[in-house]
DNA sequence: CAGGACCCGTGATGTTGATCACCAGCACAA
DNA sequence: TTGTGCTGGTGATCAACATCACGGGTCCTG
C-alpha cells in the first residue's frame, strides 16, 4: 500500500514498538481491539497542523511516523517550540482529559502518519478500563515534568549560550558514542533553533560559528558532531 | 486546642471547604474515611520546608491553612517562584504519580497546617477507589496548564515589566471591585517578586516607581490598589 | 534561464536590564 | 540604647542581545 507524501502507511501503529512507558502498552487483546475501532489513520504532508493552540480539544493524536513539533506563540507573533514529538508521543491528552483549549500548536515537520482518536471516545475508553487511568495519570506526570525542565531552562538559565548549549547536549545524550564526541542530523533551522531557547536566528548562527571556533562541535554537511562535551557541560553549569 | 505557632489546629481539612474542582471532593463516604486512617496532620512555622526539589516523593501534602510558595532553583544560586499555593492545594501530586523526585521546593511563606498522606498508602486508595483516578488526571491536567502557562510567560514576554504586569493583573482579577480599580494585599517582598517572574530585585523596585509615577498603581501600607487595569493590560498585549 | 522563496552569515548600532554600590527605614533582640 | 538583619530606593556603569541591514548561498518553479 502507497500512502501520499511518498510515505508507507502503517498498518497498525497503535501498538508499541518501541517505548515500554507508552500510553497504550501492555493492554488486554480487548482492549487494543477496542482501541483500533475507534481510531482512524490519516496521512499528513509536511506542514501539516494536527492541532492549532486555542482550539476545542477534539481528541488526541498518536503519532505513527514522521517527526511533529509543538509550539505555543504570543499575539507579537513571537513563538517558542516546546517540544519535538517522535513516533510514539501522544499529543493533545492534556487537553483533552480537562476539556480544556489544546494548550500548544501541532505542525508535522516531515510527511507522517498519526492515529486520530476522538475525544469522546477515548473518555469512554479509560472509564472502561480503569486501569488505564493511572496510566494516563503517569503519562499526564511525565508531561508535566518535561514542562517544568522547559520553565527551568527558560527561567533559571539567563544567557542564550548556555541554553544553546543545554539543547546540544539534550540531542547528544540520543545518540552516545564511544569516545567523547556524538552526533546528530541536524533537521532544524537555526530559525527554529532560535525559537527552542527563545532568542533570534541571527544569535543562533553567531553561537554556531563561536562554537565551532572553539571546537565545541563541528558540521559535516547536516551532520552535527559534537567534540567536547565537558566544555559544553561547563558552560550548562546550573 | 491550640496549636503552636498562634495557630488553631483545624479538625479535618480533608473536605472540600472551598473549591468544587478539589481532588478529595464529593467522595463517597468509605473513602473519605479511608483517606482519614492514612493522613496525618501537622503544623508548619513560616519558613518550613515541606519538601525539597530532587528529593524522593515521600507522599503528598494538602494545605489546610498558610500560604506556600513553590520554587525551584539553579545551581547558580537563582531561584524562580513557580506557583504560590494556598488552602485546598496538593503538592507533591506528581512526583507521587510518577515517582520521580520533587520537581519543586514547597515552603511555608506563614504559619500553616498540612495533612500528609505516605505515597504507598495513596497509590493504594487510587488503585482501590478507581474513580479517583480519572480525578488525578484532571488535577495533573490543570497543574500541566498553569505549568504552560509559567512556559509562556518566561519565553514569550520578553521585558520585566512586561511580565510585572501580567502578574500584576493576575492579583486584580482575584479581586474584582465595582469600579475598574481593585485592591489585592501585598504579601510578597519585591525579592520575592523578582523571583517570580525572572528579574532582579531592582528592577522590581524601579518598576514599582515607574507604575506608581505612571498613576497605574498605588500602596496604602501593605495593600496595593490598581488603578488602571487597561494600561496594564495594553503592556501585557501579548 | 530568470525569478522568487527560503536559508545562513555578519557587520553596525542602540537599549535594556543586570550588576555594583550605597544609604535609609524598620523590626527585633541583646 | 546600640547592634544586626532584612527590606526598599536609587544612581552609575557596562556588556549582552535584539534589531536593522545587507549580501551571498541553494533550491524550486515557471
Amino acid at each position: 500500500m502507497r500512502a501520499p507524501y511518498g510515505l508507507n502507511i502503517l498498518d497498525n501503529c497503535l501498538t508499541c514498538p518501541v517505548r515500554e512507558e507508552h500510553l497504550f502498552c501492555n493492554l488486554s487483546v480487548l482492549a487494543v481491539q477496542r482501541l483500533n475501532e475507534i481510531k482512524s489513520t490519516a496521512v499528513y504532508p509536511k506542514g501539516a497542523m494536527l492541532f492549532i493552540e486555542g482550539q476545542q480539544p477534539r481528541g488526541v493524536f498518536v503519532l505513527c511516523a514522521g517527526k511533529a513539533k509543538l509550539s505555543t506563540s504570543s499575539r507579537g507573533g513571537k513563538t517558542i517550540i516546546t517540544k519535538l514529538s517522535e513516533s510514539g508521543d501522544v499529543l493533545g491528552l492534556n487537553a483533552v482529559v480537562s476539556n480544556h483549549p489544546y494548550e500548544v500548536t501541532a505542525e508535522m515537520m516531515e510527511p507522517g502518519q498519526a492515529n486520530f482518536i476522538p475525544r469522546d471516545s477515548l473518555l469512554q475508553f479509560f472509564k472502561d478500563n480503569g486501569d488505564v487511568a493511572l496510566r494516563v495519570a503517569e503519562q499526564l506526570s511525565r508531561n508535566y515534568y518535561t514542562a517544568y525542565e522547559e520553565i527551568r531552562t527558560l527561567g533559571l538559565s539567563s544567557s542564550p549560550s548556555e541554553k544553546f548549549a543545554k539543547l546540544l547536549l539534550s540531542w547528544s545524550t540520543e545518540t552516545p558514542q564511544t569516545d567523547g564526541s556524538s552526533q546528530v542530523k541536524l533537521t532544524l533551522t537555526h530559525e527554529e533553533i532560535a525559537e527552542m531557547i527563545g532568542t533570534t536566528r541571527e544569535t543562533v548562527s553567531r553561537l554556531f560559528s563561536e562554537f565551532k571556533k572553539k571546537q565545541f562541535l563541528h558540521l559535516k554537511g547536516s551532520t552535527l558532531v559534537i567534540r567536547n562535551r565537558p566544555a559544553l557541560e561547563k558552560i550548562v553549569q546550573s
